[in-house]
DNA sequence: CAGTATCCTTCGTGATACTG
DNA sequence: CAGTATCACGAAGGATACTG
């Protein structure tokens, strides 16, 4: 949910680097990717949302949900009835980042094993944590 | 560089989000991309990262290599000569890494103008910001 | 139901001085 | 050269009471 990373005034490569952390800086935030997948398999509402999201709190979905809305990845439809209800819906091109995304997970579920092995062999010799 | 993120306990679909998180957590902080992207050119010096990854402070600089390579994504080979020469290399599981945020690159590059235009939008009807 | 408003804590980051 | 140590600050995130 950061800003600030307006891409002037670097060299070549790191122009790259650049436009990697915009795509990022719209799904970087704790809860943005679970509520962007769970919007992603049709409409859904407020409270749908709070539980299947687990652990968010009621502030930090409404924040993440605003901030989403205002990009552009979800469409917020108000039912003008009491009580209110109001359903989320993931765009096309929130359709598309998934995709993308996918990339992603691939590349976590091939080098999971690998991550630990590796973290494992640092903390053994540098200090580990608590040790 | 937040940890926190152990997956557990959480139903089918949110399950891959987690999964994508976990990708992200490695390369979510404000300058691994930068530095990943410079270190997968060849070996490259503190020095030369600390002038080649712009607007990055030395302490930030170590941090995120520590981090980077306590996960496995860059190795680091100390010279013993002096004055102290130190090389980082992207390691071959950080340069699969990079070929999959590719993905991510193309998406914003396909939608920074609709994200630029659904933020203006969606600040004209809200309030913008300052107005 | 779908949020706001408020308060509080922790984390990430920056600036800078010091060192093997 | 390649770091470490300290201090400080703002933003992200959490808990929860209140409301149209």
């Amino acid at each position: 949910m950061s800003q600030g990373n307006r891409c002037v005034s670097i060299q070549a490569e790191q122009a790259r680097a650049c436009t990697v952390r915009e795509a990022l800086d719209r799904v970087g935030g704790k809860w943005s990717i679970g509520i962007l997948i769970a919007a992603s398999q049709g409409p859904i509402r407020f409270t749908e949302l709070e539980r299947q999201v687990e652990g968010i709190s009621r502030r930090m979905l409404t924040l993440t949900l605003r901030n989403l809305e205002r990009d552009g990845l979800l469409h917020r439809h108000v039912h003008p009835t009491v009580p209110p209800r109001v359903e989320y819906t993931a765009t096309p091109m929130a359709r598309e980042l998934y995709e993308s995304l996918v990339a992603l997970t691939r590349w976590a579920e091939r080098h999971r094993a690998g991550i630990s092995a590796a973290r494992a062999a640092y903390d053994r010799e540098h200090g580990a944590p608590v040790g």
